[in-house]
DNA sequence: AACCGCTTGTGAACGCAGGAACAAAGTCCC
DNA sequence: GGGACTTTGTTCCTGCGTTCACAAGCGGTT
């Protein structure tokens, strides 16, 4: 049976959202959670959770609901939480410096074990606790921590050059923030996060929605 | 009206990323692309690129392919980005200052309007060029600009106080970093961006693939 | 000990997105 | 002017994700 032969992608963004709430039910000392109520906290579906769930096996007591550390836990494990995951970060501009200072990778068990940047200005200064390194030491750094990750948070223009490097270092999954499409060799993973796509989706959605949806508007014709 | 009876949302994301890779195209003197060429500057499959572009009805010359100028402007059109977008961005701790700051935005007619947060130390500061204003000038800043998009990067805690607050400002769409599932109005539309997610993902498929897959294995040629 | 309500887990149908193959059309060359 | 090549636009099909609805199982109660 081998409880994980394949979990769809869909479901394990969703599964790490679960993970985020549970945490924070365990920290409040609950013991048990419904599907309808931790799938209202999570913003889906309750049948989809229930599937979502039934990758893992049966987790869940019928007639009563989820434990939450249970679940807390049997979720950590197949996302792969149990060990720290090294992370190396380069491009430390304002996004840069924000990742590496957001709270919310050290406590979910990603650890940035190296900050690089390009430009002689930025290496050397400290930013989230960590010193700047120049980018000559990155492929040392991979070596030694063993990191996995690798986040990208440069210029358009150098991503390519960098996410080269990274997977030549030994990185097999990339993060990237920059807006380009990454081109890597066959065995290594690429996200992309593009924050003005998301807001384009915005825009379109509400012109999409109504060209002059103003709550007021009682009168035909806008101007 | 009849040209765009729906387009899916998946589409309108993927036009976002044309739009980018059209605008570099044009600003090289570039005439005609391929389809071909566009769907891998833009990473994704040149049929699923054609079959996009559809939705917008005939845009291109057969035998030749697309205009450039002419296809960046139809698809900035469809998107809404004729008229620029006023935003509003609440939070500015690392990340929402990083957002302030990103040149990605007013690139593509995204301008914050105004920036707010909570604590009184960082009001009255400078980001971006902008002065932080306190969150009781929210509803009159929403009001006087006709803004329709808020940005929340706060911490989740007061998320939700903030999306709240927006939405009664008359704001409709909301664009949210916190870690938290926003409940929002019928007529007001929320995206969720989760930083720590998309870690997670890598992090699970890296497991997946392989627990201990080493990428040398010099001994023996592969055939 | 048996009944009843509540909740999980699963099976099936619907809709959507992605990919491949084919026809239409326009241009370049001879 | 005609043929052939190139490239778009469309259609079909396969697979996935999502949702609804039902059966199975456990706890509490009388």
């Amino acid at each position: 049976m081998q409880s994980r032969p394949r979990i769809p992608e869909a479901t394990v963004a969703r599964l790490a959202v679960y993970l985020r709430v549970l945490s924070g039910l365990a920290d409040g000392g609950r013991g048990t959670v419904s599907s309808g109520e931790l799938a209202s906290a999570a913003g889906v579906n309750p049948a989809g959770l229930r599937k979502d769930l039934s990758h893992l096996g049966p987790c869940g007591t019928r007639g009563v609901g989820y434990e939450v550390a249970t679940l807390r836990d049997r979720i950590a494990g197949v996302l792969g939480m149990e060990t720290a995951h090294a992370c190396v970060l380069v491009g430390l501009g304002n996004l840069g410096s924000a990742l590496a200072g957001y709270g919310g990778f050290g406590s979910r068990g990603f650890e940035f074990v190296g900050l690089f940047d390009a430009s002689p200005a930025r290496v050397g200064q400290e930013v989230g606790g960590r010193v700047v390194r120049p980018m000559e030491e990155l492929d040392e750094v991979v070596t030694a921590t063993r990191a996995t990750i690798g986040v990208i948070a440069t210029p358009a223009e150098v991503a390519q050059g960098v996410c080269d490097r990274l997977t030549s270092a030994g990185v097999r999954s990339i993060l990237n923030f920059a807006p380009v499409a990454l081109t890597a060799p066959a065995g290594v993973d690429v996200r992309q996060v593009d924050l003005s796509v998301e807001l384009q989706v915005l825009a379109f959605l509400d012109k999409q929605r109504g060209p002059a949806t103003t709550v007021l508007a009682p009168a035909g014709g806008m101007a």
